[in-house]
DNA sequence: AGGTACGATAGAACAGCGTTCGGTAGAGAT
DNA sequence: ATCTCTACCGAACGCTGTTCTATCGTACCT
């Protein structure tokens, strides 16, 4: 009987096999070196030194593998933040968890697609909502409005995730075309639109052109937990 | 020479060809009817009561596809915001704009796996990005500020999108499996979290469980509109 | 030691996918 | 009548996730 069918009776969440380590580290590999497209079973199998239906053993699909690889290194993030100490203003917690889980995403584009899909199978996701949650908990707010805050910044994090996420056309990723001639033929193309039409492309191109990413999640960010902050009473 | 090979030459932006818009018109019924995984270029054909390579007449492959049939209702979400009277406060305007934006979201959840993806082909959601930014043009801020303002509504967007666009597991879209039943089996699984160790997921469990997507979307703009007032001096 | 149950593995095949190739029907111009 | 170009399509190619079936090797029981 294959292991993903007693999923229930498994329990104690860290009695990972050895051979599910390995598939699942070989996965995140793949996923690193060459993105999503590149994470292929039989891909995945020759990297094991194995057979295709092999994997079949440890995982029941490929949404359960993408599950199960995200959440693997969600628990490394996981680590990272539970060895932060809380501070004075839990809103400053906040914003340092929230960039911790994105400087990993920034380095793993991928996770974004997959992140938080199915905290059945997520178990290091669901812990780390638990730790997102509690900086709000020493916040002067309702259940409900908890409930929100902590929506609302996964939902930054998700969504600057998604942007960064989309595989890049291929000749950037080859190394042919920079990022930055990248972003400089878009900017390129907003500058030839109608000036009378197109006022708010004119006023940022300059801004859109040289951006950086961080710089962009952790202005998105800091609105909200001004507009957090604010509702906090503080 | 396919269609699809000069681009550049079609400039105008209307000039869609009688069949091209049937193509798009019943791509965007099957995703509708169906999901993203029922849009394929067989059953798309059978539709059209045509042969499968047609397809690549008005479009080069499966990605411009999903991006000129996203754009395709995005222009309907477009021709609203543009119908739009700009009232006296900006901000109220913004919230307008992106609650009929997200409401087409809702609507067809498979748009926010794609939305803004390609501003290249996608020209309707470059002017509703124009759109989205010409708000903050009356609002005191640096270009830079109203840059990442607008970058981080888009996001709120998208983020809360890509929440709604998981594919539900088959069960519930079969309809044997109610919305409020799905949410409430994995409400319980988190009630039987330990209370010690999950303090959060306990106070928010309630919420959870009967929480509407509208409402989840709206506290989370509104928590960015906020701050976003607070940095313009409001 | 022999038998047996079971954890773990894998080759081969299947159905479906996006995409490409080569060719064809028909209208309009020469 | 021939040529050209638009619009179209059947058949095949290579790839994918998934399943079927068979087979090792080891631990355990008698």
């Amino acid at each position: 009987m294959p292991r993903h069918q007693n999923r229930a009776a498994a329990g104690g969440r860290r009695r990972a096999s050895h051979s599910m380590e390995s598939v699942l580290t070989e996965a995140v590999a793949l996923l690193d070196e060459a993105g999503p497209s590149a994470l292929t079973f039989r891909a995945l199998a020759q990297r094991l030194g194995g057979g295709v239906a092999s994997i079949y053993w440890y995982v029941a699909s490929k949404d359960e593998l993408l599950d199960r690889a995200t959440d693997h290194v969600i628990g490394g993030v996981l680590a990272e933040i539970e060895a932060m100490e809380p501070g004075d203003d839990p809103i400053d917690d906040l914003r340092a968890m929230s960039l911790t889980l994105f400087d990993a995403i920034l380095v793993r584009p991928w996770l974004g697609n997959y992140f938080m899909r199915n905290t059945d199978v997520q178990g290091n996701a669901l812990r780390l909502y638990e730790k997102l949650g509690q900086p709000t908990l020493r916040l002067k707010l309702t259940a409900r409005q908890r409930f929100h805050a902590v929506s609302a910044i996964t939902t930054v994090v998700v969504g600057s995730a998604v942007d960064l996420g989309q595989e890049p056309p291929q000749e950037v990723l080859d190394g042919a075309l920079g990022r930055d001639e990248f972003l400089g033929r878009f900017a390129a193309t907003w500058r030839e639109l109608d000036a009378q039409e197109f006022p708010f492309v004119h006023e940022i191109v300059d801004e859109f052109e040289g951006h950086d990413d961080i710089e962009q999640f952790r202005a998105a960010l800091d609105l909200t937990l001004a507009g957090l902050s604010l509702q906090a009473g503080a």
